[in-house]
DNA sequence: TATAATTCGGACAATTTTATCTTAAAATAA
DNA sequence: TTATTTTAAGATAAAATTGTCCGAATTATA
């Protein structure tokens, strides 16, 4: 469904809100170890977070990666997949047409309708704040 | 969402079922011109699904492919993208994790439940039978 | 039987995605 | 200022997916 580099941007994201929450940096060595990802890939998915404003970066010593404060609130997960993959996951044809709507629709596309608009809806609604705190309480997990 | 290979099939799968309803065969040459795809690697896609038994293929002068009277209803949605991609798209979590259950989920596991369960009853529901019935009275298309 | 039409299967090639390595740049602190 | 810690960026490599080619096998027909 999403790309591996969007997973591990996810879950990174997630971390990050987790540790910003308790007001800590944290470094792609500790995100790694915490989400089972590959470092140097993972330090690329950050980058694209970074250039993006969804993450913060900062150099050197003490440095690492943040969530800014109003951000953990109004970063939604739709905004990290689009960041990473596009909006092809809920915008694009199932049968991968560039062209596919109720005019000249593929055969899937009116079954399809209804997975797309709810995905979209799930990742319009779901914050990092919320993903974070489900995380911090012990409700979800992002190791296994 | 699908690979490659299964949109091929997919679309594929629904054109050769469109013509056994006018008990036709069709080649592999007519197919790959009817849904634009490349001609090499969508045989490769007919052949998995022919071993599954989902399509049947005839060799030599007059043959193809076609699929079976009882099959055209009967075969799903799923049985292709499962003898395709597997049933990762609508089995698998979101965050790409082996293990994830209400036990010990990951940060998406609940909001993403209604969108795999609605995926895979849409795909458990569509048959062959439907996706090719609306091409062939022009309210689907499979090529754009 | 010979020929033509067709799928099958294996090897190969190109592209995309995933992953790694290495050097530079920036920030901190001694 | 120098050393240390950290991210940034670019080059490269490995793996997976997508795509091609070719000869063998099979079927129908002349």
């Amino acid at each position: 469904m999403f790309s591996k580099a969007c997973e591990y941007g996810i879950k990174a994201a997630v971390f990050i809100a987790q540790k910003s929450l308790l007001n800590q940096r944290t470094s792609l060595g500790e995100i790694s170890d915490e989400i089972n990802s590959p470092r140097a890939f993972t330090a690329k998915v950050l980058q694209i977070l970074a250039r993006e404003n969804i993450i913060k970066s900062m150099r050197g010593a003490h440095g690492g990666f943040y969530v800014e404060d109003n951000a953990i609130e109004n970063v939604k997960l739709y905004n990290i997949v689009f960041a990473i993959d596009g909006d092809n996951i809920y915008n694009g044809c199932a049968l991968g047409f560039k062209k596919c709507d109720e005019n000249k629709p593929c055969p899937m596309h009116f079954q399809f309708k209804s997975i797309r608009d709810n995905l979209k809806s799930v990742l319009h609604q779901t914050s990092l704040h919320d993903l974070a705190t489900d995380v911090e309480s012990g409700i979800s997990f992002l190791k296994i």
